[in-house]
DNA sequence: CCGATCGTCAACCACCTGGTTGAATATGCT
DNA sequence: AGCATATTCAACCAGGTGGTTGACGATCGG
């Protein structure tokens, strides 16, 4: 009874779970990148890397085009929005209310001062 | 070097990437509910309701208290602000702050951050 | 007090995940 | 051709996840 949008935002959330693979994505945001660039500000073999943009790529949040030796990373937003349009069923708040994220923030760890 | 919102937002998009947990958090939309009662629909032991429970629970997106013999579940919906928060600061959908986009940004991933 | 109900705990299982290393493949450069 | 670069593959490992079952403690109703 599982539908197949189901187990489409089961990969999304899934791949949006790992803070390697979101910073990847905003990385993504500036432009396209090859693997290895991809790699370069993280301390973790270039495999690993490999691996979280094979997870990134099967969930659509990116796609990978290989020309010559170099397979460019590119940002697919679209697959986001399936996300997004899940989140958004909820209609109980605001869905872009930064001020709500920094309460968010504070109240859940007041502890924590940068 | 992962921050706070990080490690938050890990649980978060975890707990989302299960199909049962997010028709857990769709049943919790119409009322609060007990375990039992949430548990009824699925074709699964109570056990194993009771840990998605608790899954969400850690990540903020329910909360459980309990009256007598039964644990009544509730929606939390500023968990999921964050991560819709996250989702949206790519900017596709509405027009951002800017400025609290990018403390969010450092925030996120202090290391890779210009 | 007794028996039913609510929910968790503990042990166990199969499978998945995120990482490593070393070898392999494919392409580009000179 | 020969070497360097880009990326993946394969094997492995530790730990996490999602499920089960059975026993258990707590609480309610009669």
């Amino acid at each position: 009874m599982t539908s197949v949008a189901d187990r489409k935002l089961d990969v999304i959330f899934a791949a949006l779970a790992d803070p390697t693979r979101r910073a990847i994505l905003i990385m993504l945001l500036e432009d396209d990148m090859a693997v290895t660039d991809v790699a370069a500000p993280f301390d973790m073999s270039l495999a690993a890397i490999s691996k979280h943009l094979i997870v990134l790529a099967d969930a659509g949040l990116i796609s990978q085009e290989k020309r010559g030796r170099v397979k460019w990373c590119k940002l697919e937003p679209d697959a986001m929005r399936a996300a997004t349009v899940w989140i958004q069923g909820f209609g109980q708040f605001d869905p872009l209310d930064f001020d709500a994220f920094e309460r968010f923030l504070a109240n859940e760890f007041p502890q924590v001062s940068p």
